[in-house]
RNA sequence: GUGGUCGUAGUUCAAUGGUAGAACACCGCUCUGUGGCAGCGGCCACGUGGGUUCGAUUCCCAUCGAUCACCCCA
């Protein structure tokens, strides 16, 4: 090292540590024939440029919202302790016990993929002490999450959502407030979404609600399918869902969430209802409607995409509800929030199917051909000072005859093309050509950049 | 995780127990000096593995993937 004279101040240099052996060198990769096609792990996805102006549209209009009603922008993890979404999801949900992307580190730490945002958020918001921040905080995050589902159109094992999470306050005006927002996210796109809400008291008096349920249901043990009777043991409010025709009857007498709701979480719900009636929120009640996270209370709600076609929205694009009791499950002081998400997958399905059509070609103002190498270098040069510039230039310098270039100009829907040529270079000149009108003149390339912007009405 | 259907060029679709065609797209030429048109040419596929068969893209099995329902939700 010629670094002899070092400063005082300057921190010890670690001692040197010899580089790790080269692995030895493989002989190189042949493909052979009958090699399976490397593609996609299942459930997996690409965001395919032709697509990806769905989701820039829908990047922004989450921003947009976040803005409007004031939340601030977290990024977590997509890889969190296994045992935050264990205790804070639920053990005994589909999305913990047979969802989850688990797996042991090389440190012996059980880590898993994220199933959803919510937890993470919460966890955040424990560990950096938001609670000492003005109550509600209010965070929004979008980005990946991963359940192992089996897959099928819309439903992937890695998804995207954008969230919004309300910590810190219990009043109903947040659940609403949530709604609209969620509401207002699918109107300014255009998507016509049904909201369905239930409410699922606190934690006592649902699970008094479904000992009442599996009382009733017990009763009428032999008029149940097998498939109901399964049900009943795992997950009885799901019973009231079934598509069972001889269920219809035995519903219709069964025990009703309503009844069974705390006073507190009675008036909570009625009062979400009013301020949506208020804002003029279109919403269907769905006594049926449960959530598959353990953590929700009082208010849940989804959204569903109106079925105007027979198209089968049974998936919902977005839901979330109040969970009262995550922030302190994950080692926080009891705290009240809400939260929802949006699918984004299912999302740009939709915008899609609304308006399938592309135009994919960017814009740009000006088109530049070359012809020869002097013409190429020139051009190559000229493209800089026209990009400097601010001018959107277009060009394929790669390509050498001039009706190639033509045609990529065209294509790409060019207002002017500067043609330099062996001939223009030697000049000092450029031929500019008007696409639609097929004029063009010959301007001194000094001047170019003026000339063009003169064109483009920018000076 | 359970059950059903499906799997041919980049895309949309054909045909066939004797190893596959078209359209569009892409690349090139006609045309180193001018695009939208045209002509000509090129490129590219039977998901993978096994079985039956003289011979399989076709029939059978498995597998992988997609899709639908269940399930679950985003």
């Amino acid at each position: 090292m010629p670094n002899t004279k070092s400063k005082s101040s300057a921190p010890k240099r670690a001692p040197y540590v010899a580089p790790p052996k080269l692995a030895p060198v493989l002989p190189p990769f042949v493909p052979k024939k009958g090699m399976h096609p490397i593609q996609l792990v299942r459930g997996m996805r690409d965001l395919l440029p032709t697509d990806q102006h769905y989701w820039k549209q829908l990047a922004v209009q989450s921003e947009k919202i976040a803005e409007e009603y004031g939340y601030e922008r977290i990024d977590t993890p997509i890889v969190e302790e296994t045992t935050l979404f264990v205790r804070g999801v639920g053990k005994a949900t589909d999305i913990v016990e047979k969802e989850l992307y688990s797996w042991e580190t090389p440190g012996g730490e059980s880590i898993s993929l994220r199933p959803e945002g919510t937890a993470s958020v919460v966890r955040a918001y424990v560990q950096h002490g938001m609670l000492n921040q003005p109550q509600p905080v209010k965070l929004w995050y979008t980005g990946p999450l991963f359940r192992h589902d089996r897959p099928q159109a819309d439903r992937f094992r890695q998804f995207f959502t954008t969230g919004f999470e309300c910590i810190g306050d219990a009043e109903p005006v947040i659940d609403a407030q949530l709604i609209i927002m969620a509401w207002n996210f699918f109107k300014a796109l255009g998507i016509d979404v049904t909201v369905r809400v239930n409410s699922l008291g606190t934690p006592e008096s649902r699970i008094n609600y479904k000992n009442a349920l599996v009382t009733y249901f017990r009763s009428k043990r032999h008029q149940l399918s097998e498939e109901d009777k399964k049900r009943l043991l795992k997950n009885p409010l799901r019973v009231l869902d079934s598509k069972d025709p001889g269920m219809q009857e035995l519903k219709m007498e069964a025990p009703q969430m309503v009844d069974w709701l705390d006073e507190e979480s009675k008036s909570h719900f009625m009062r979400v209802l009013e301020y949506l009636d208020e804002v003029g929120v279109p919403y269907q009640l769905d006594p049926y409607l449960v959530r598959g996270l353990d953590y929700y209370t009082k208010t849940v709600f989804e959204i569903y995409a109106t079925s105007d076609d027979q198209e089968l929205a049974q998936s919902a694009l977005g839901g979330g509800g109040r969970y009262d009791g995550l922030v302190e499950l994950l080692g926080g002081r009891p705290t009240p929030a809400a939260g929802f998400g949006l699918g984004l997958d299912r999302i740009v399905s939709r915008l899609k199917k609304k308006s399938p059509v592309v135009e994919s070609a960017r814009h740009i103002d000006v088109f530049l051909a070359q012809l020869g190498e002097m013409g190429r270098k020139k051009a190559l040069a000229l493209f800089e000072e026209f990009r400097e510039a601010g001018i959107m230039v277009g060009e394929a310098f790669a390509k050498s005859s001039i009706k190639s270039q033509m045609e990529i100009a065209n294509r790409r829907t060019a207002k002017w093309t500067m043609v330099i040529g062996q001939k223009e270079v030697l000049d000092g000149t450029a031929i500019l050509r008007d696409m639609d009108s097929g004029t063009q003149e010959i301007v001194d390339v000094k001047k170019a950049i003026h000339e063009v912007k003169k064109k483009l009405g920018l000076v």
